[in-house]
DNA sequence: TGAACTATATATAACCG
DNA sequence: TCGGTTATATATAGTTC
């Protein structure tokens, strides 16, 4: 779309990129905002530009948490299957482009990152069951016998907390 | 872009609205992937089909944990901030359009939105200190007296954590 | 810097099978 | 309900100011 046609792979000169990430970005955000409203559909677009300054579009109809619950709220092979499909109708729209696009880098690093994002995802699950683990013990009585021992089991509540708000929630994205 | 120009409001005809959705999902998705790949940046695209299908679409750099944490380091001020300036790049771009959109009814429904968010962040942040309130008891040790007591106080945090996995993170998007 | 300008590439609305 | 075609609207790369 513009004076020559772009091979889709990163922009080397570091100008350029921030000038078409700019245009872009206004772009996606535009079309994000049309197909909520045309479509009357949920949508959170969230990016970060070459310079790490971060960008939100939100869909306008319901809130952002009723979104990630009702993705949440799917199976684990769901996601999985919906990440799959996603990238389906991307091979297909490359496909047309052969001449244009090295496919099979392309699909090489996505494939790459459908792995490194079930290797995250194994990761967490066993941070997951460490914190059950942990859990567990709470209902050990014998294990409480002295004041010292219940504080540790504040602190470590709360790092339970936190590691579940950093973390948890993530792996319903996956 | 296509036969007509088209108003940017919801599509009444259901039929259409489901076709509109799958090819702007499908140029929506592509444009995302490029924007990604091309000036190499993260970038996370989520959105629900007219149906409640969801479709995910992940730019291939860093893990969708990094990306949420990025964000979610932000103070509320920074993201409120960001939101207004999606909202107000909007607004631009809609201007040009004046003839066609109903700007009023759109900025309206805008602002009605970020009012509803706020109102949603209040909400949840009243949650989280209910839930503050109830653990800062885990660290008065004569309320543990008896082992019901230990059970109720297990479930109770097993209701914090499922609380927390819900609406904590959800709050980092607002 | 960034805003504006074109020429061109893309996206897509309506249509068709 | 899909997938393809076509005419047209939009997005945007390179450029200029």
């Amino acid at each position: 779309m513009g004076r020559v046609k772009l091979k889709i792979k990163k922009l080397e000169n570091t100008n350029g990129r921030q000038a078409t990430y700019a245009k872009r970005k206004h772009g996606i955000m535009k079309k994000a905002n049309e197909l909520s409203i045309l479509c009357d559909v949920e949508i959170i677009l969230l990016m970060f530009s070459p310079t790490n300054k971060p960008s939100v579009c939100i869909g306008k109809r319901s809130s952002i948490e009723e979104i990630i619950e009702k993705f949440a709220q799917l199976t684990p092979q769901e996601r999985a299957k919906r990440k799959l499909e996603s990238l389906e109708a991307l091979k297909k729209t490359f496909k047309k482009l052969d001449h244009d696009v090295n496919i099979h880098e392309f699909l090489g690093s996505s494939t790459q990152t459908i792995e490194d994002l079930t290797n995250q995802a194994r990761l967490l699950q066993a941070r997951l069951s460490e914190i059950h683990r942990r859990l567990s013990c709470w209902t050990d009585v014998d294990k409480i016998n002295n004041v010292e021992h219940l504080g540790q089991m504040e602190d470590s509540l709360k790092d339970y907390l936190n590691q579940i708000r950093a973390h948890k929630v993530c792996l319903s994205f996956l």
